[in-house]
RNA sequence: GCCCUGGUAGUGUAGUGGCCUAUCAUGAAGCCCUGUCGAGGCUUCGACCCGGGUUCAAAUCCCGGCCAGGGCG
């Protein structure tokens, strides 16, 4: 399922194998909630290159239904998208007011936002629904304590993503869909090495770090990330669940992560803000009105060879539909791009000098203590 | 030449004697967004055409000027 091809200052290099086609890694999923983003969609996806996506099992179980997808033959075909699919359970339980009702031992009561039902997901059931949704890896239903939760709670919220896991296990029975479980535990490295023991010993194809990028201080997240991955399996991929801003997956790699989602680049492309690897810039700004230049010098996505900033500007300022497709698609090209080139720097064992040289460039010049070790 | 309207941030406006160190939008500058993708959120900058008068108090009332639009010659 994964084979580790190379590791330099940390980093790893490897291809993922799911039944959709391999995933060189390292890689960044764009989110697709409902089975395409907001403006962007699946023939996006592709064209940035990116090779795998995160689409949310509750909410396509709710629409168009488990019986439309799992009739037109899985998620990955009816989206018509080449690549790996990922599904979430969903819950993302602390972060949605909108969906997530509360946790119980049984499992996560989530609220659907089409009728206000409320179902309770248990693994087992989560488990189902993501089999018959046929996407290409599948994740376990996990307990995620708010950033700010107590150590009680932290506690208790671990027991559960455990025995849900270990449920989760049980219950799967399609051998051709990867299997990842997530790692919680709060910041407390303690709980993290716990954590990521605990779910090592239970053989996943794949091990998710949770928790992360909700609100809390960066150094808590670098801390979890730091207490996980040393004690996950080795020859397995690991995913930092919903972290995507540029400088963050850079250093997660260079802690040993192999894998993300999220909607950062995607959401701040529609809010104007557009990545480059001297650092991002609010394409609205009246400095741009006459620049015939690239979104970014050096690009090769089709935004970047075909439009000059002065039109995506212009875009930007009459605040058209087409703007914001454009932003999109380049921001997904840098994230790829970037992924593909951390694996060249891997593959040659230069990681070290290619993570330093991209920080200093998005930075300007000045890095964060946090991201220098 | 005469008459009528109207002149408030760059732009469009609210305000018709004190609640105006003047409203809202837009603009400009800056910040934010990380597993539920809010076509989002936040901060700051920026104006009463000019001159006189009335009044305790004027963006607001009166007079003159200038400018703009309309009408009559």
């Amino acid at each position: 399922m994964f084979s580790l091809e190379e590791v330099s200052g940390g980093a790893r290099a490897g291809v993922l194998r799911t039944r959709a086609g391999e995933v060189a890694t390292p890689f960044f999923m764009p989110v697709a909630t409902f089975g395409t983003g907001k403006g962007v969609g699946p023939q996006d996806y592709r064209a940035a290159g990116a090779r795998a996506v995160m689409c949310n099992a509750f909410l396509l179980s709710l629409r168009p239904g488990i019986e439309v997808v799992e009739g037109l033959g899985g998620v990955g075909r009816f989206m018509g998208f080449g690549g790996a699919v990922f599904t979430d359970s969903g819950g993302f339980q602390a972060g949605s007011d909108e969906l997530f009702v509360k946790a119980s031992r049984r499992g996560v009561h989530l609220r659907s936002p089409f009728d206000g039902s409320v179902t309770v997901m248990t693994p087992q059931r989560l488990v189902e629904v993501q089999e018959r949704l046929g996407s290409d890896a599948a994740m376990v239903i996990d307990d995620m304590a708010p950033a700010d939760a107590s150590r009680e709670e932290y506690l208790r919220s671990l027991r559960n993503t455990h025995r849900w896991a270990r449920e989760c296990k049980d219950a799967h029975g399609d051998k051709k869909q990867l299997l990842f479980c997530i790692v919680q535990g709060g910041y407390d490295a303690s709980l993290r090495r716990e954590s990521a023991e605990y779910l090592a010993g239970l053989d996943f194809d794949g091990y998710g770090i949770g928790g992360c990028a909700i609100g809390e201080p960066k150094p808590d997240m670098y801390r979890a990330v730091r207490s996980s991955t040393p004690f996950l399996p080795d020859d397995k991929p690991r995913y930092l669940m919903g972290v995507g801003s540029p400088p963050d997956v850079v250093q997660a790699v260079s802690l040993g992560v192999d894998c993300f989602d999220s909607v950062f680049p995607t959401r701040n492309a529609r809010h104007n803000m557009v990545f480059t690897r001297k650092g991002p810039y609010q394409l609205e700004k009246a400095r741009f009105a006459r620049d015939s230049g690239p979104l970014e010098e050096g690009c090769d996505c089709w935004v970047c060879r075909s439009h000059s900033r002065a039109y995506l500007r212009h875009l930007s300022s009459v605040d058209e539909a087409e703007g914001k497709r454009l932003r999109q698609a380049h921001n997904l090209r840098f994230m790829a791009r970037l992924m593909e080139d951390m694996r060249a720097a891997i593959k040659e064992d230069s990681f070290p000098s290619f993570k330093e040289s991209f920080l200093e460039g998005w930075f300007g010049g000045r890095i964060p203590k946090l991201y220098k070790s």
